[in-house]
DNA sequence: CCAAAAGTGTTAAAGCTACACCCATGG
DNA sequence: CCATGGGTGTAGCTTTAACACTTTTGG
């Protein structure tokens, strides 16, 4: 063993804006790739659980909570000059509970996934694989909870999968499969908004991960 | 931030003998938890990259190349002394090429994953975690070829993958299956064994991990 | 010729895809 | 009464599950 390890938690935040989905960058002001677009993330304090600190970066990001946080991989050797093990995490947020932290030189933004810059580190490839992951976590979760409002219509969360999925879907279809897997329930509550007929507000069953 | 963290690897082996899916266990020497038997694992040598680690071990105690070795997560505060992250993987190794690693006190032996005795830290826990990825992917991946001889018979692989979902399976249902995903394909030799019509044997066309 | 495992095809049920019309509301 | 998005059912197709007999070999 040579020099003692450093480990870092980076954190992946995505929400769905605008019909694309989005995630969080923010621009380094430290070395190395200073002035390079990266993931936030920082150095790991022992005095907290790797998932601690995961959650406490996603918080002083987006001040978002009741979020959706899951464990990506570990890499080892992102920086050359020490010995660094890099734990890496993704989070769905709702876009409209997210109140980006501004300030001082620390200037965090919204990209959309599917027109990002070449980022710091292996940045890039980690936000593929996070996505290929929320795509295929989709089919078989409940995860999109992290996305939605607590009350939401069946068309909202509709668009939601299609920003992920990239494309259309069947608007009967969805709604069959959506009511048929118990993972929404109608709050018994419409709502009104334009000259049509109103909505059905839906909440999820559960707001922790459920598998089909 | 305080001491400077520890990084381990720790790897979950599993092989299938004797119609049931096993894990490498040794008995730990060291402290803590002397005596009681635990996955394989140690320190992070940061000269290498944390995969290269877990294959070191992998090869020290089995002896086997061609396998399929997998991250699972990572872990923070398994030992209350001092602050460590534990890299967990798992890997799937064929049975009959293993050579288990004997001598001194160092014991490692096979342990049927159905009936494990309580193991050190959190390891039962991994195990459970490492079993229910495995029997997923095994439904969309090509990842038992970890497990399998570079030629078998359809009767071989129906075997192995009856072991790992504990559960009989439709041979006509599984050979369709099987040889209609293009994972595998025969390699024009016979197996002749016994007082019965000799068998096909296949291989995997790819030694990768491949999705369906 | 007998025993033992290999190999093969069909039918029914379930699930998925595609698709068009009526409903409730606001203006 | 018109425009707008909400809500529903069905028919064809594809996929999966269940199931029994014939083939090849060694002894």
């Amino acid at each position: 063993m040579n020099k003692s390890p450093t480990v870092a938690t980076i954190v992946a935040i995505f929400a769905v804006a605008e019909g694309h989905m989005q995630v969080l960058l923010v621009s380094r002001t430290g070395e190395p790739a200073v002035g390079q677009w990266a993931l936030p993330g920082g150095f790991w304090d022992d005095n907290e659980s790797l998932n601690a600190s995961a959650t406490r970066k996603l918080v002083e990001e987006t001040g978002a909570t009741d979020v959706y946080l899951e464990q990506l991989f570990t890499t080892s050797g992102l920086d050359q000059t020490q010995a660094t093990v890099a734990v890496a995490y993704f989070a769905l947020v709702e876009a409209r509970s997210v109140r980006l932290r501004e300030g001082e030189d620390w200037r965090p933004a919204w990209f959309a996934v599917d027109d990002l810059p070449h980022l710091a580190f292996d940045n890039n490839r980690l936000i593929e694989q996070a996505v290929a992951r929320i795509r295929a976590k989709l089919e078989y979760t409940n995860i999109v909870y992290g996305l939605m409002p607590s009350e939401f219509t069946v068309r909202e969360l509709q668009t939601t999968y299609e920003a992920i999925m990239n494309g259309p879907l069947d608007r009967r279809n969805f709604r069959k499969k959506m009511t048929s897997t118990g993972l929404i329930e109608p709050t018994g509550e419409m709502r009104r908004e334009g000259a049509h007929r109103p909505a059905q507000l839906f909440r999820f069953t559960s707001r922790e991960q459920v598998f089909l």
